[in-house]
DNA sequence: ACTTCCCGCCATTCG
DNA sequence: CGAATGGCGGGAAGT
């Protein structure tokens, strides 16, 4: 049983796109972007997303950086929501107006303070300030300590984001190809592999941005160049999306059964112990657990309730997701309208219609949500 | 062949 | 110390 046959998947073509970071965000967005919640477990996160921590930490770790979320403690951070979004953007905007010299600047990395926020007491303790006194830290655990933590600091894929968006919101340049932003954000340590690593970072980031809609994958007018487009400003806004909403909104569904969880393909956390022969060679998705009636019927989901069990999705089996086309097409076909926008999440846009089609709704559900939200001035339990 | 980027090993940091 | 975090880059899917 030692021979290798790690991921049986035979039948089914397991898509890449199927586990993108990007849609990934989606649903984390879908999941607790409804009004309810305001307390985020990265355990029950990975659960009911059906994907392995890494994943939530590379995610949440970006979100956290725009405002969206911020933590609270070990495992738990809060939603911020879609309103905190400008704030944040405006401060990322004044920073990198304060030392835009960054960017033209060469290797002389500096440190920045990104973080801020007027608020809670982090765990922030200020290395510069007199402990300077020796005494019984000869290794002086202190200032090594801080300086370690810039340094990891300094690469983290938090920084990373919000200087990347910095390169937006701080200047004219409204499309930037990941290559270039590499470039820019790195100094000039041109190091191939270094920059490969920057690059492949970047990726995580735009696909994670991409689905909240703060940039936009394009290329380039005039050659195939694919580059990303800022969406975060002007007309695009959430400030103005909210202003624009009252005009002919306020339809309001009050959709009082949430839905539970959401899930699909993605997530489908078989209980089935490893080494084992795949019982179900290509199941049609959907019709799973089944037994929750309720909600509808096109809903794809299934039990991911299976908490029993710590995340042992070893080759959590891609369980086929075969016709990609076909599948989300009735998907949106169905005028599901409100209701289902939260559950609409399985968005693996084919084309570039049904994507804009899915932001729209996005965008309309997000409008309708900072409306809430604004009114209610974030209350926390 | 080149671009995109998922996966998960393993170093760090936290509690 | 174990658990929580999260760099990092190999290498496979996608074009």
């Amino acid at each position: 049983m030692a021979s290798s046959d790690p991921i049986p998947s035979r039948h089914c073509t397991y898509n890449r796109k199927q586990k993108s970071l990007g849609l990934l965000c989606t649903n984390f967005l879908s999941l607790y972007d409804r009004g309810s919640v305001h307390l985020i477990g990265l355990d029950d996160a990975a659960i009911r997303l059906g994907v392995e921590r890494r994943r939530i930490y590379d995610i949440v770790n970006v979100l956290e950086s725009i405002g969206l979320l911020s933590r609270k403690a070990k495992n738990q951070y809060i939603w911020r929501g879609f309103v905190a979004i400008p704030h944040t953007l405006q401060e990322l905007k004044e920073e990198g107006l304060k030392d835009n010299s960054n960017f033209l600047r060469g290797s002389g990395n500096d440190n920045d303070k990104v973080s801020d926020d007027e608020d809670d007491e982090e765990t922030l303790s200020n290395p510069a300030t007199g402990s300077q006194s020796d005494k019984l830290n000869p290794n002086s655990s202190t200032l090594t300590k801080s300086l370690k933590n810039e340094n990891r600091r300094e690469k983290s894929l938090a920084l990373l984001t919000q200087n990347f968006v910095k390169l937006f919101v701080c200047s004219n340049v409204e499309l930037i190809s990941l290559d270039e932003a590499a470039k820019l954000l790195l100094g000039d340590a041109h190091n191939t592999s270094v920059m490969r690593t920057k690059v492949r970072r970047l990726y995580d980031i735009a696909n994670v941005l991409s689905s909240m809609n703060l940039i936009e994958k394009t290329h380039t007018t005039d050659t195939r160049k694919p580059a990303f487009r800022w969406l975060g400003s002007e007309g695009k806004t959430w400030n103005e999306t909210l202003h624009k909403s009252n005009l002919n909104e306020s339809r309001k569904r009050a959709f009082g059964s949430d839905i539970t969880n959401i899930s699909f393909e993605r997530n489908n956390v078989e209980l089935f112990t490893n080494g084992d022969s795949n019982p179900n060679p290509k199941k049609p998705r959907m019709e799973y657990g089944s037994g929750l009636g309720q909600a509808d019927e096109n809903n794809l989901k299934q039990g991911t309730k299976q908490a029993s069990k710590n995340y042992q999705f070893g080759p959590f089996a891609p369980a086929c997701v075969p016709k990609v086309g076909a599948s989300e097409n009735n998907n949106l076909k169905q005028v599901h309208g409100w209701d289902s926008l939260a559950t609409a999440n399985s968005p693996q846009y084919q084309n570039e219609a049904l994507r804009e089609l899915y932001s729209h709704y996005m965008e309309a559900w997000k409008s309708w949500y900072s409306e809430i939200a604004g009114k209610r001035s974030l209350q926390i339990l």
